[in-house]
DNA sequence: TGTGAAACTATTCCGTT
DNA sequence: AACGGAATAGTTTCACA
């Protein structure tokens, strides 16, 4: 279990993984070993899955994104099987998500522009069969933090 | 501009930025400090944007996403400044996109349980007005990399 | 562009509570 | 079991060739 310092650290790392172990020992009144040893544990234990660098969309010039809704008439794991490989080919595709409901699958799609949808689009239909593809672009990122929920009001 | 051992060296810290400037610079087949100097470059230049540390939603009790698309009918900029207020306020919103069609907002919310989305929904409609509220609960995750395409086939 | 030394950080060790 | 302090090991950073 972790506790209150682990949460906080946790919370640190997910909004600057180059803190300094220093630093960090210090915003949650530690030494620079116990702290240490609560980071090593928390990776080691697994609450901690990696650290990755942030990119920025348009200097990569990957502005766009889209998100596409899926619904399909064939349920076979035979169609799954193809769909999920097709998609895990396409790197735009950066998520895929099986939802409840009457949408079936959400991709999130991130792109250099709109037009640049219709090649995935295509790509995608040359291998998978679908019912229903919806497409919607985003005009505005009105919220994005890339990080999970660590307290709770 | 940035060139094919950039997008490389940008590739691999999206996968790992724990990576030592040693082991990039093998991977590009650089020198160590040229390898640094790129790396600084595309920091300083605004490539890289921060390094963040990535948990585990199951570790964190935070096992469930959520979809949720909204439709207004108040398209005023007053309606606008409070949603996005009330959507920064909630930690478990951890996206929020404003999409063009018939569905206004789309937000990615991740909650210890489904139930939880109750108490975030209330949260909501008590401070702003909506014409619909959609929840599609995500089943599976088929596919996320956190990363961004880097190189196009 | 590369070398190597200085500066900074991470990591381990050890005695203490 | 977990802490703090001090010693060691490893990386990053940068001046200079």
């Amino acid at each position: 279990m972790i506790d209150d310092r682990d949460r906080k650290l946790l919370a640190l790392l997910q909004e600057d993984a180059e803190l300094p172990v220093n630093d960090m020992a210090e915003r949650v009144a530690l030494s620079v070993s116990a702290c240490w040893r609560r980071i090593r544990r928390l990776t080691s234990d697994g609450y901690i899955l990696r650290r990755v660098a942030i990119l920025d969309r348009r200097k990569m010039q990957v502005p766009t994104t889209m998100y596409v809704t899926i619904r399909t008439s064939d349920h076979s794991s035979n169609w799954l099987e193809n769909f999920r490989a097709a998609v895990a080919d396409v790197p735009e595709i950066v998520e895929t998500y099986r939802l409840t409901g009457n949408i079936d699958y959400l991709l999130k799609v991130i792109l250099p522009d709109v037009e640049h949808w219709d090649i995935i689009y295509k790509r995608l239909v040359s291998r998978v069969n679908f019912f229903d593809v919806s497409s919607y672009i985003s005009m505005e990122e009105v919220k994005s933090t890339g990080q999970i929920p660590t307290n709770f009001v």
